[in-house]
RNA sequence: GGCCCCAUCGUCUAACGGUUAGGACACAAGGUUCUCAACUUUGCGAUCGGAGUUCGAUUCUCCGUGGGGUCACCA
């Protein structure tokens, strides 16, 4: 059966890398009806945050990635001691009593000296009867790896390949630290063993430790997992992705207002590539559902270079996202960030937008669905339906500016007319005879219609960019068109 | 610096050893239009360099160059 799982430390925000990461291995457990767990690996006491794990859960719900079980690192402690005191008795381990200044003078010394370091503790042909001795003692101790000389190691990776490792080259690491906590190389070991874990998905940045893990496997005398090495997304400016450019937490994206759909769509093809022929210059298909990407879901079209996080693409993914949004959902979702992600600057917003009801509502956010491409544009394009300045100079605009005040005045006196004897509301006037009345002022005036659609406009909605102006005027209703109108009479 | 890895348009990527090296984002120009968008058409634009192997290398091998990862009692 295959059995995957993520497995983030809880030690700040999950990193949308992260996500990418759980998203394949969750799409290989899910391909083969296997199991998809959670393991939170909490054996860092110092860098724990509060509230981290029940932000990874939050964000694996948000992007659809269900698991099967969660385990937890710190719940498990005196297993990782039993298998530690194992691997000393087995010869694969042992105590050692250097102090991590010791250490650190020895790298600093290795420095200076231009020389690599690559620590061999005093203590690690000690006796065991002896070194027991000193620990029952209650001196402080660590259990360290103990490697082969010279060995070479080989492992076979899906996606890296075939890869080897001399243990010559590499530190006789820490597994089991002075507080009796695990580090990482002997927790993930035994617990990817115990919850007999078939596929492993983990960043390039394990590839270096990769041979202690092997070396453990064997000391134990267990089967090994598929490790695949994913390769780490890149910023554009090179190195890691970095929070210059925004987010790069889950939750950030969520709050710029990025649909979750669209961040997985953008994160499967940021190392993966679909299976799917095409015609010469056919057009590629980029829009996969989740289900859709498990279904092709391969390790073979995962691909080793690193990716650059193109935030562009990103956005343009959400901006389809968005325009594919039915009204319900498009103002469902809206209202669900408002109330998750909104800040409190929004609070005033929230409460308009309560007062004027989801119908309402609906039509104004329809009118903003082809022209936003995230939510948190939304709020301040918005605005205008509920305050209004007026204070704008109205031939201050390049489609108005040959435009006089007295011509201005007349217009407006006449259109506030050709509102108010309108018996009904905005709503039943057709576009038409809306229309026409400016085109046909504009004519007779030897006025170009449009330098009036943006008078409009500008007295309007308080700015020279809006939704058609029809509609947004359908939507303000008569009475507040007219007041607005008003402002600028002199 | 040691070890490990990578290399196709600016970016994400496609291409049984044989293609005019394809698509997408971005960018530019045109169309549409009451503004901004959206939509649409077209354009720009790449196999890091050098040796091999081969009738023929983007594809295989080696060497350079460039980039990345990692060298904790962190994960």
């Amino acid at each position: 059966m295959v059995v995957t799982r993520f497995a983030p430390s809880p030690t700040g925000s999950l990193h949308i890398g992260g996500v990418r990461t759980a998203l394949y291995a969750f799409a290989l457990a899910r391909k083969n009806q296997g199991r998809f767990f959670l393991r939170i690996e909490d054996t860092d006491q110092n860098r724990f945050v509060l509230g981290s794990e029940a932000e990874i859960e939050k964000m694996l719900k948000a992007f659809g990635l269900h698991y099967d079980e969660k385990f937890k690192q710190s719940e498990r402690l005196e297993k990782y001691q039993k298998y530690a005191k194992q691997l000393v008795q087995l010869g694969h381990a042992y105590y050692c009593f250097s102090t991590k200044e010791e250490l650190e003078e020895m790298r600093n010394k290795a420095k200076e000296a231009g020389k690599n370091f690559v620590f061999r503790s005093p203590y690690r042909d000690l006796d065991v009867t002896e070194a027991e001795k000193r620990v029952a003692a209650g001196e402080p101790y660590v259990i360290r790896q103990k490697l082969p000389e010279n060995h070479v190691v080989v492992f076979d990776d899906p996606v890296q390949g075939t890869m080897s490792f001399n243990t010559n080259d590499i530190d006789e690491t820490v597994l089991l630290k002075s507080d009796g906590f695990p580090t990482y190389h002997l927790a993930v070991v035994i617990d990817d063993h115990e919850m007999q874990v078939s596929d492993v998905f983990r960043g390039v940045e394990w590839l270096p430790s990769l041979p202690k893990h092997v070396l453990l496997y064997k000391a134990f005398g267990w089967e090994m997992p598929v490790i695949t090495h994913l390769p780490v997304i890149l910023d554009p400016d090179g190195g890691k992705l970095s929070k210059r450019r925004g987010a790069v937490s889950a939750v950030g994206f969520l709050e710029e207002g990025y649909l979750p759909e669209a961040i997985i769509n953008f994160l499967m093809l940021l190392g993966w590539s679909a299976p799917i022929t095409y015609e010469h210059g056919e057009k590629e298909q980029e829009f996969f559902t989740l289900d859709a990407f498990v279904n092709m879901f391969s390790m073979k079209d995962l691909n080793k270079a690193s990716p650059v996080f193109n935030r562009d693409k990103l956005l343009w993914f959400n901006q389809k996202y968005i325009q594919n949004l039915t009204a319900d959902e498009l103002s469902n979702k809206f209202i669900a960030w408002l109330q998750e992600y909104g800040k409190k600057d929004l609070d005033l917003l929230k409460s308009h937008i309560i007062k004027i009801g989801p119908d309402q509502l609906q039509k104004i956010l329809l009118l903003e669905q082809t022209r936003i491409k995230m939510f948190s544009e939304l709020p301040s394009a918005i605005a205008f339906y509920f305050e209004h300045n007026g204070g704008l100079v109205l031939n201050g605009y390049k489609q108005t500016k040959q435009m006089s005040d007295k011509v201005i005045q007349d217009f407006l006196n006449s259109y506030i007319q050709f509102l108010e004897n309108y018996a009904h509301e905005l709503n039943e006037m057709s576009h038409e005879i809306w229309e026409t009345f400016v085109r046909d002022y504009a004519e007779k005036n030897e006025l170009k219609a449009g330098s009036l659609f943006m008078l409009l406009r500008l007295a309007v909605t308080d700015s020279p960019f809006s939704p058609p102006l029809f509609e947004v005027m359908q939507i303000l209703g008569k009475i507040e068109v007219v007041k607005r109108l008003k402002k600028y009479l002199q």
